[in-house]
DNA sequence: TTGTAGGCGTTATCAG
DNA sequence: CTGATAACGCCTACAA
């Protein structure tokens, strides 16, 4: 592999000079420019971005940790944080917590070693401090959870505000008898998308019962074992609404099991819009999740901060319902 | 950032003793080494990576191309991939392609630049020339691909035998009616597995006929447009193979538009085993996919050819049947 | 066993 | 505008 000192030598300038061009200094005299980019040329030269990197102490590189790779999900975040950041000569380094304390701190720790300029992270263990502490080592980016002291980091959705959006489409739909499959009670995401179920419950005058609630861990089978619950309850309900919809799925299956007949007997709406949402049988009503958006600005907000760029930025999503066929109307009784 | 020289000045050695400590070495006296270590906790000293790639000319990254992120299989096996390589203290580098044969080789020549010690590719567009080429680059290792003059750098799927058993299970279940739905006539696997589904009929004495031949591009619509088709035609099918689960999914979709009845009036197999074929309904019935392994595999390979290590590897993988529910055994008539 | 000195390939600072 | 020269932080002969 070349290095810059031959093709110093062989343009006849000094490295310097060399350096300049290649960075694309203006005050380079036309003739020596020309004779650099020949010799590069010809040498078929690549500068070391390791010896660059060195020398005024920045990768390029950017560590995002996420809790697993292989949900569609984040597959789409990643790919999007890819394209905004190669686009603009960055390169991204994965790496993976799967959804563990100590694991999410050690990839950070490793993410750390590996001299990354800024960290993108969709963090399911770390606390809030955990994450403020880290953005005082190097600037970060927070998706899917709001830090007070981070405002200015972080890029989410409104969850309660699509919490909201799902159980009031059924009410539209002529619903009353609402059950709702949460997410863990300790995950803040869960716990505004139920606040938002109940605000519409609320809105419509119907009162919320502890008894039509069942809470899960996001897990198909949580969709399985929680309408098998609700279903055995001395409780009716015409719809469901699931915090994900993964338990959406689990409870179709459940459902179909169980001799009901969709959307029929039983209206069901997810929440996120992953990929199996309209392979599922009826395809699943849901509420939208642009991860894909929110990586993209994620990846934005880095270039911002530590490259000097102007991107606009946004903060908060807006979650919509996309509608499909696991929702029925119910007739007015 | 303390660096090596002031771990060194605290303990009252040089800078090659701690060296030393840091990396291992046997021949350093226990009583420096103690002073070495203690120093390194009280500076919370961490080596650069960049000047020690520098120095000794490893980046300790490993670069790898996919065609996209946002589908589920390739998460998997950028999971595995992660998971294998992290536990040896190497990082990877991320890039995607997009099916598309210019931006595969930018995003190579990207992560080349990136001075990755060595490269797994998934790639759809290359040609095994375009491989062959990169291998005398640095070392690569080659997933879901045969070639030749890289026989050691391959990891792939038995994809002959996998159409082999799709449509031999279908004949187990007294199936003689058998269309097809391919992916494109462009790509080795897809070939593959339609040479297996046709060694199977003649196994069996059954004619092939192009008739109940549909050739897709491995998209959902595909299998939409491809039922659409055959069943448009003059024949008459009692079962359909997909050879990816996206199309047999869109193919499930079209069947219930045109008012047949899953599985009764049509068995449905598909290929890969990705995380749908579970979410449809009926359950699929498909062709497993053992990407996880094969991606650790080809990491593994990375770390045998690049590191020095020595692990057992495995180059073929069995495509085994995923029995669920959208298969009937058809009445003998 | 330990320390000294040179090198890895750039960028940045300063004279000229 | 151009060219020495000194960092950047670590590794590794080689010498002591």
């Amino acid at each position: 592999m070349a290095t810059i000192y031959q093709v110093a030598e062989r343009a006849g300038v000094s490295l310097s000079t060399v350096s300049r061009v290649l960075n694309g200094r203006k005050t380079v005299n036309p003739l020596l420019r020309e004779k650099v980019e020949k010799a590069v040329q010809e040498l078929n030269y690549r500068p070391s971005s390791v010896a660059r990197s060195l020398a005024n102490s920045r990768t390029d590189s950017i560590g995002v940790l996420v809790a697993e790779l292989h949900t569609p999900f984040f597959g789409e975040m990643m790919q999007a944080i890819e394209m905004t950041l190669r686009a603009q000569d960055k390169h991204v380094i994965i790496s993976v917590g799967h959804n563990d304390l100590a694991k999410e701190l050690d990839a950070v720790e490793f993410l750390i070693s590996r001299n990354c300029d800024a960290l993108i992270l969709h963090s399911e263990a770390m606390s809030d401090q955990d994450l403020v502490a880290l953005q005082s080592r190097l600037p970060v980016s927070i998706i899917n959870r709001h830090v007070k002291e981070l405002d200015e980091a972080c890029f989410c959705l409104d969850n309660e505000s699509g919490g909201y959006s799902a159980t009031r489409h059924l009410i539209e739909q002529g619903h009353k008898d609402i059950a709702y499959i949460s997410g863990p009670g300790n995950k803040a995401d869960a716990m505004l998308r139920l606040a938002g179920h109940k605000r519409a419950l609320q809105e419509a005058g119907i009162p919320f019962s502890p008894e039509s609630l069942y809470e899960g861990r996001f897990k198909e089978e949580d969709g399985i074992n929680g309408l098998k619950a609700l279903l055995a309850k001395d409780i009716k309900f015409s719809a469901l609404v699931c915090a994900n919809d993964w338990m959406a799925s689990g409870a179709m299956s459940c459902a179909r099991d169980m001799g009901l007949q969709l959307p029929e007997d039983l209206s069901i709406v997810g929440f996120d819009d992953v990929v199996i949402a309209h392979h599922v049988y009826p395809k699943l009503t849901t509420v939208s999740n642009p991860i894909y958006e929110m990586g993209e600005m994620a990846a934005k907000h880095i270039l911002n901060k530590v490259y000097g760029q102007k991107h606009q930025l946004q903060h908060l999503y807006d979650a919509e319902m996309v509608l499909r066929d696991s929702v029925l109307s119910a007739s007015p009784d």
